[in-house]
DNA sequence: CTAATAGTGTCTATTAGACAGTATGTT
DNA sequence: AACATACTGTCTAATAGACACTATTAG
């Protein structure tokens, strides 16, 4: 369509047809994680810490039966931001949570049902702020992931069910600048969801060292102890806590609260402090 | 649509309808970064060099007259990835050219024709390998950013025009863990692609500095201080030389070639080394 | 010889890693 | 008292920043 006949911007737009092009669906999808606490039997020990991500039992074709992210289509009159919005309220019923962009899939076989593009993202909630607020199909895994020699194997486990996949980092380019992952093996996951969660694992593990991202899964206020082992579970690796306090000495600031009854010395509770540097 | 009825996901696939929902149109745009060098007048001097980025004028409404970022309409049948890597093919006729994603735009009023989301990438070549295969209405424009008081001010020249325009980044999150320009003025350049711009500067600015991405702007064969100008121009800032080797020795080796003619000590070519540490 | 870049040695400052020690609650 | 974590001091290793110096070419 040459557009040269018409005489302006605003002529132009009263002729054209949106439809001259095949037109796709966009989804958006959710990677949810917190970092959920199993108390242990030993009443002196700290409770371990695990890394979780929210995951959806799909009750509908295609991939019945499986576990997928939380997700949905983008509506015509939505950005993408809104809808991303709407499902994370849909499915913890809470507001304001921290997203960001994860990645946009657009392989033309994700979806079997037709062509489907699926912009994922990445959500982080402090799990203290969700009591029974979750969607009736929603459950949250833990987070296992375990270096194998062909890949990368993620077990997730909600205790009452464990699933697991394995997927490889392909590199793109001989300057190994860009990659993406693959699957290996994947039965338990619905859609290409396997790779949205390898990649946003990674994204977080990169981004909690030079970002605050860390104080999203935290309560207002935190023990430096319960701070660095958010640091821990995400970086999959035990810190050194005096390094680790070097660190973060200057994004936190002392409240005049403890944490008592613990079966050792209190330690103080501290909360994030905005334009810190 | 419930799908209990169905007895099997083939029989739910043959009977699906995939127009029940919205459907809207991706584009992917693509940010070509290269590095391009002005002889000087002094014969002993290095050429100076700039970043630049390849940019087309629309010969068709909307935005008629102005200047956008390469890109197009994503086919029913084609991946985001090769739609990006055929519209690079048609503006600059060449191949295995680095591409990354970079982020996808989905303002619902970014596009005034109708709802188009874009998925954005950076690709990167080296000049050199460009002649006269540009597409006739493609031009490179060198990219001078400059922090103003109120945000980031790019200047975009070509030698024959130049444009210019203004960006704020809007940081998203109390933590400031995630951010997006926004633009404060913008006459120039057409749809939301003045954000485009900015958002892969500071990807390419990032990225340099932890993976080899410097590589893709270089010829095969190159000297340090080429290398070393191709770092200082997205950066933005000076190295100091024996800093700038320390980092890059065990990325690269030496030929037994060296660059002669330039007025002063030959220095001598290197190559990247795949498969470094 | 001179201007200009190529390339190296070394000193210093900053940051990261490691370990050992002291402090203080609960049972 | 004993356990378990809270918290700190300090030494060492590694990395980054700065500067001064030597090397080598075309003109």
């Amino acid at each position: 369509m040459k557009t040269t006949q018409y005489e302006s911007e605003e002529a132009f737009l009263k002729a054209y047809d949106p439809n001259q092009f095949e037109r796709l669906s966009l989804t958006t999808d959710i990677l949810i994680f917190s970092v959920s606490s199993e108390k242990t039997n030993n009443y002196r020990k700290l409770s371990e810490k695990f890394l979780s991500v929210l995951l959806v039992k799909r009750e509908d074709y295609p991939y019945k039966g499986k576990w997928c992210l939380p997700g949905g289509f983008v509506g015509i009159d939505e950005s993408i931001e809104d809808a991303t919005k709407r499902i994370l309220k849909k499915e913890t019923n809470l507001e304001n949570i921290y997203v960001e962009q994860l990645y946009t899939f657009g392989e033309i076989d994700r979806d079997p049902r037709m062509r489907v593009i699926s912009t994922a993202h990445v959500a982080l909630i402090d799990k203290n702020l969700l009591k029974d607020n979750l969607a009736h199909n929603a459950k949250w895994f833990h987070v296992i992931p375990k270096e194998v020699s062909d890949g990368l194997e993620i077990v997730l486990d909600s205790g009452d069910e464990v699933l697991s996949f394995k997927v490889r980092k392909i590199v793109n380019d001989s300057m190994r600048s860009d990659y993406r992952y693959q699957t290996i093996e994947n039965t338990s996951i619905a859609f290409d969801h396997d790779l949205v969660i390898a990649s946003g694992l990674e994204r977080i593990k990169n981004k909690i060292e030079y970002t605050d991202i860390a104080f999203h899964l935290v309560p207002e206020e935190f023990t430096l102890g319960e701070l660095q082992q958010i640091y821990e579970v995400v970086l999959g690796k035990e810190l050194l806590d005096p390094a680790f306090r070097r660190i973060i000495k200057e994004k936190v600031e002392k409240t005049n609260h403890f944490q008592t009854g613990e079966g050792h010395r209190p330690s103080a509770l501290f909360r994030y402090k905005k334009n810190h540097q």
